[in-house]
DNA sequence: CATCTAACCGACTTATTAAGTAGGAATTAG
DNA sequence: CTAATTCCTACTTAATAAGTCGGTTAGATG
């Protein structure tokens, strides 16, 4: 279960941005209010808004928003996106006897896939998980 | 859901022996019937020796065996050994609105350990997994 | 229209971890 | 003795993650 830094750093801002009162919230702030390195974290909202999860505008005022609402847009959409997993079928072959082994990591990634897709930031905010 | 190839090997590993026969099976012919670099290999079942999983006995007619029946050998038993984190508290801080992030993850680890747990190298064996 | 703010962008550097190798020493069966 | 096989530490290389840089473009405001 390992969760590379990237992928925490988008769910907080995403996060930050569902907890925003409406209008665009500029990078800068989202970095002080989590802790994130500045420049990565343009760098990763900026693969967010290309993958049309938040919506941007430059110049003063500018800053970033949720291109839908915290109800429709779950964990698993960031992740996805930030994970950008094009070859996601790196399955190593499991020879012989080992054979069994492979069911069980489908099990365990197909349990994640599905908790993760069933969470919303809508939850998140509410701090109520289904 | 990341698997380490030294986990994954040393799953294998442990699976060719609760399916040999009783006695000592050298590590080439592991190797060979799991594809896995001999010396890699080695260097992974040293591990499991020494954290007790396994026993093993040099010279020729030597090699390993399980040190517990396969029923009493658990997936967890052998991954946490090859990861061996003992610093596995490595949860980041989730300021503010953020927070709730934190229980996912440690839903999901939960999930993970207990199904890890509870799955031995007799369910392997059998290809019936509980 | 000048200025300042903030997003945009690709490429680059550094740090950390994973994966695999090397060279021998110690044991033990025959 | 000899050959097979484990034991052990340390090293090298490969891959990925994390973070940085230098500068460009768009837009609000006075």
């Amino acid at each position: 279960m390992r969760i590379s830094a990237r992928t925490q750093y988008a769910l907080r801002a995403v996060t930050e941005l569902a907890a925003a009162p409406p209008g665009p919230v500029p990078a800068e702030k989202i970095a002080v209010a989590q802790n994130i390195p500045r420049r990565f974290l343009d760098n990763i909202l900026l693969q967010l808004r290309r993958a049309g999860i938040i919506n941007s505008q430059r110049g003063p005022e500018g800053g970033y928003w949720l291109a839908r609402p915290p109800e429709e847009i779950t964990l698993a959409d960031v992740i996805m996106v930030v994970e950008g997993n094009p070859e996601h079928s790196q399955r190593a072959d499991y020879p012989g006897v080992a054979r069994p082994l492979a069911d069980v990591w489908s099990a365990l990634r197909e349990h994640e896939e599905t908790l993760l897709s069933e969470i919303t930031f809508a939850h998140i905010m509410k701090d109520a998980l289904p």
